[in-house]
DNA sequence: TTGTACGCGTTATCAC
DNA sequence: GTGATAACGCGTACAA
């Protein structure tokens, strides 16, 4: 690769002069911009961004770190933040923690040597405390898709009580009085908030909460499968089932669909995060929707504002919304 | 950030002594070796890594430019490649071309500028001469999911005339003789090599070709939409349908459900791609297994192998197979 | 085993 | 408008 040495030889002037055109300061005449330029490309030259980044102590990207880089919810969460901070000449570098607390912190500390303007952190296996000493010491950490009271101010989250009480009290709307959940991993804050909601639906709803028809799950792929398994066993009466995620609620359809049951008919199904695949299930499946392209532009965004002006970042809280589709009708009686 | 001068203040050695235990050389004394971590981690040090790279020339990281980083194809893919990668130290930057040639261009000089020791190319929008033009300047550039003759040795692709072959096959085995097939964009290679495939089973088979029985689709979400309304529009008739990938598939799901029909009844339909969601569907749908997550690895290991020797790296063409689920069955006559 | 000193490719501050 | 030259943080001959 050409150095900027290289080409200020070969267009005669000195590197000071070629840095200058490289950064677009005006003060060079026009002759000698040419000659700079036409040396570059000739070279095929492309700056050296360690040598700027040493320089100017400034990397111009910002790293993220996520759970896992697979599934459908990180793939438009990444997309939407790599949009918005390529129109500002930021990169994103995507790290994966795979779910696991020690892959995490060495994701950590690999952003941090690469010395990023920021770090997103979509991390569930970190503690809170941790999580605390980390953006008390680095002022450009965010959390996504997770609230750490002491840092509400750089969390963006979903209001997940809210999310589920919506799809309880969609059920109860139907007329549902009989309604389990299959509830994500309870160590999950977001599945124990969830679960509150629908706490909050039953009891408005003057329906006693029953813990019989609880069961927990998990958020991945046939994460429901057993559990679903384990609450039809039960042998007790419900309705409906509100499901921790879209996940869980395939696994619900599964079951059904051994006893030749569909959702809807005797049971019906409500999932949560409607991830793309939802309403391409059949029948379309009733869920939570999950703004994750409008989580990721916010933090975006959120990140390029703190760089412009530390003291002006917010916390941001977005509200879920229901989807009503086939999967859930009133109940047969 | 501490430097590591700072450190070799704090431990009271020189630069070079906290250098040589930072990278594990062993000729340092045991009491030093303790100084000298001693002080790093009250500082907290971390190396930065532009000062490393610019002067060991090594970045450490690969970066690879896609198409677009939501959808379910990239994240699997992504995903098995920094498992790999990571356990060699080397670490992902992750750039979107957003289907755009520009952008991917703009992708491929900010990797550069990043001197990353080797790139990822998965891209379709750029043509074969760019492509070719930049891997013999550059060798270290690999090319994912496309063929181009020339860049054999560095092309990590799927048989997709193969796959074109086994979906068409299936069903004339099953006993179709009238098989459509929406296709992906013609434009892009493997739709077109998937569509060679088709054509190959059908004469094998004695069955002629009808160009009526073929249409041209996209391949993203309810891309299939309009090409299936032509399809079936036509007046034609067939009893099968061979799709260019699942969300293809998926469309003509959509389509004959508005008419309260399934699939598998009066028409089979086979996707392409086994997307996780399709076994999900009802009916499950027959379709074409890629080996996403394979070919991350393969590609991965090919720059692993690369940046040791550069002399071994060979080509790989990955074998598509067939899954048979609920979507196809025999003609009902 | 340890320290000195130079080079890596830029930016930025000076003089001119 | 232009060109020296000193940082930036680290690796590494080379000398001690």
């Amino acid at each position: 690769m050409a150095t900027i040495k290289e080409v200020s030889d070969l267009a005669g002037v000195s590197q000071a002069t070629v840095s200058r055109v490289m950064n677009g300061n005006n003060k060079v005449s026009d002759v000698n911009r040419e000659r700079v330029m036409a040396a570059m490309d000739k070279l095929g030259y492309q700056p050296n961004s360690f040598a700027q980044a040493l320089a100017t102590n400034r990397s111009y990207s910002v790293g993220i770190v996520v759970g896992t880089l697979s599934g459908p919810f990180f793939g438009p969460m990444m997309h939407s933040i790599e949009s918005v901070l390529r129109k500002e000449g930021q990169h994103l570098i995507a790290t994966s923690g795979h779910d696991n607390i020690e892959q995490e912190r060495e994701a950590i500390r690999f952003l941090n040597s690469r010395r990023v303007d920021a770090i997103l952190l979509v991390v569930q296996a970190m503690s809170d405390d941790e999580l605390i000493e980390l953006c008390t010491r680095n002022p450009n950490v965010f959390v996504l898709n997770r609230y750490v009271p002491e840092l509400a101010h750089r969390c963006i989250y979903l209001n997940n009580e809210l999310g589920g009480y919506l799809a309880t009290k969609h059920l109860i709307d139907l007329g549902h009085t009989r309604i389990a959940s299959i509830t994500g991993p309870l160590v999950h804050f977001d599945a124990r908030e969830r679960l509150q909601g629908y706490r909050n639906a039953l009891s408005e709803a003057g329906i006693e909460y029953d813990p019989q028809l609880i069961v927990e799950g998990l958020y991945q792929e046939d994460g429901g499968t057993k559990a679903a398994a384990k609450l039809f066993q039960r042998g007790i009466d419900f309705t409906g089932v509100v499901c921790g995620n879209d996940n869980i609620a395939i696994s619900v359809y599964d079951i059904l669909s051994q006893d030749n049951e569909s959702p809807a008919e005797r049971i019906s199904v409500v999932g949560y995060d409607d991830m793309f695949y939802s309403r391409y299930l059949r029948p379309k499946l009733t869920t939570i929707r999950f703004p994750i392209e409008e989580m990721g532009t916010i933090a975006a965004n959120m990140v390029l504002q703190n760089l412009a002006d530390k003291n002006l970042v917010n916390g941001v809280q977005l509200e879920p919304s229901l989807i009503v589709r086939e999967s859930s009708a009133p109940p047969v009686s």
